[in-house]
DNA sequence: ACCCAGAATGAATGAATATTCATTCTTGAT
DNA sequence: ATCAAGAATGAATATTCATTCATTCTGGGT
C-alpha cells in the first residue's frame, strides 16, 4: 500500500500473501463469524476447531481469542447473527412498507424463506447445528426463541391483516402463522438432507397450497 | 434371576455395587446406545465423551470400544436406532391392521409423532443434532434418508387409500404428504425448544386442522 | 469342583485442541 | 521521519479425550 504506482496492493490480500493486515475489530468479527458458518456447514458443529475457524479466515489462531473471549463465545455470536438474519430479514419483509399487496408480500416472504442457494444451504447447517445443542446450552434457547417470538408475532400480524381484508371466515390467525412457520421449518430439512427428492420448486408448491387453502383470494 | 427365593438378585445392580456383570453383547450394545441418546439430550453432540457415555451406562471406559470399534461408529449405531424406532413405529401405525378405520389410523399416527413425554424430548435432541452434522457426514445422511424415504411412500399409501375412501377431489397424495410430514418435522424445534409457547395440546390442534381441511370426513 | 473363553476393566498413551502471551508489525498522528 | 497504540501473530502450554491392551473376573460346560 502507500504505493505510488496505483494498483490497491491490499484490497484483496493475493491468495499467498503474507502481509500483515490491520483492520476494524467490527470487521475481523465479521469474517471470523462468516468463516465459523462455513466450517459448521462443511465440517459439523461438532468437528469445528479454533484452528480451522481462523484459516477459513485466513488468519493466525490467537486471532479469535483477541476478538471473541472464547470458543464457546464465538460460537454463541455466530447463533446470534444466522438467527437475526434469518429472522430479521422475515421481519423487514412482513412489515413491508416496499409491497403493499399483502399477496405479493407472502409471495416474497415465501421466497427468502425457501431461495437462495449455497448461502441459505450453509446457513441452514448452522441452524440445525444449534437446534442439536439448543437442549443443552440454555443460551442458544433464549437467542433462538427471542428472536422467533418476535417474527411469530409479525407474521401472526400479517395473517391478521390478510383476513380482515379478504374477509375470511373460521380461520384463526394465531393457529395458522404456528402451522405455517412448523411448514417452513419442517421444509428445510429435506432441502438440505435430500434436496433430490424436495426440490426446492416442489417446495413452494408445498407451502403455496397451504398458504392458498387459507387465503384462496390472495394466492394464485 | 433364576433364584429358587423369588428374589431377583441381579436385575438391577445397586447403585453402589462393584460386581462385575457378564451380558450378551446384544445387551450391552442397547444398554450404551440408551446411554448415548441421554447425553445427547443432556449435553448436546458436541460436548460428548466416551467417559461420559460409559460412566452413563454404568460400565468401564474400555466397553464402548469393545462393543463398538470406535466413538463415530457408537453415534452412527445410536442414529441408526433412533431413525428406526422413530420411522418404524410410524410405519406400523400407518399399515395398521390393527386399526381398520383410517381417520381413527391418523390419530394414532398424530398421537405417535406428537405426544410421549420426556422419551420423546430425548429422541427428538439427538434427531436434531445429527440433522446438524448430517451436512458433513454422508454416511448420516444415508441413514436418516433412507427410512425416512419408506415412511414417505407409506404415508402416501395412506393418503391414497384414504382419498379414494372419501371420494376426495382436486387433492394430491404426494404433496399432502410432503406437507404432513414437513408440518410434524416443523413442530418438533417448537416442542423442545419452547414448550411454554407451542404445547403438545397446541401442536397436536395444529396437525389435525392441517388433516382436516383435507380429509374433513375422516378427521372430527 | 474346576476350567477357560471371552467379557469387562481402567491405567497408560499419544494425539488433538483451546487458550495464552511475548513478540512483531502497521498505521495514523505528530 | 518518528512514535505510540494496539492489532496480529504463532510457538508454547496445559488440558482433555479416544483408544489400547495387559490384567482380572465370570459363569456355563464338563
Amino acid at each position: 500500500m502507500t504505493d505510488a504506482s496505483g494498483a490497491v496492493t491490499e484490497a484483496l490480500p493475493e491468495p499467498g500473501s503474507k502481509r500483515r493486515q490491520i483492520r476494524p475489530k467490527a470487521e475481523r468479527r465479521q469474517q471470523l463469524i462468516d468463516a465459523t458458518i462455513r466450517c459448521i456447514a462443511q465440517h459439523g458443529l461438532s468437528a469445528v476447531t479454533m484452528q480451522m475457524v481462523t484459516r477459513e479466515a485466513g488468519l493466525s489462531v490467537g486471532i479469535a481469542n483477541l476478538h471473541f473471549e472464547s470458543k464457546d463465545n464465538l460460537l454463541k455470536e455466530t447463533l446470534r447473527f444466522v438467527a437475526e438474519e434469518y429472522h430479521g430479514g422475515q421481519i423487514e419483509i412482513m412489515e413491508g412498507g416496499d409491497i403493499p399487496d399483502l399477496g405479493e408480500r407472502l409471495d416474497a416472504l415465501l421466497d427468502f424463506q425457501l431461495g437462495r442457494g449455497v448461502t441459505q444451504r450453509q446457513k441452514m447447517s448452522v441452524w440445525f447445528a444449534y437446534y442439536g445443542e439448543a437442549g443443552a446450552r440454555p443460551v442458544y434457547q433464549k437467542i433462538v426463541s427471542t428472536v422467533d417470538r418476535l417474527a411469530a408475532q409479525k407474521l401472526e400480524a400479517l395473517f391478521i391483516q390478510i383476513i380482515r381484508e379478504g374477509n375470511y371466515r373460521g380461520v384463526d390467525a394465531r393457529e395458522l402463522a404456528t402451522g405455517y412457520s412448523a411448514l417452513i421449518d419442517g421444509l428445510h430439512p429435506g432441502l438440505l438432507v435430500t434436496p433430490r427428492e424436495l426440490s426446492k420448486r416442489r417446495a413452494r408448491a408445498v407451502a403455496r397450497d397451504f398458504l392458498r387453502r387459507a387465503f384462496p383470494q390472495h394466492i394464485r
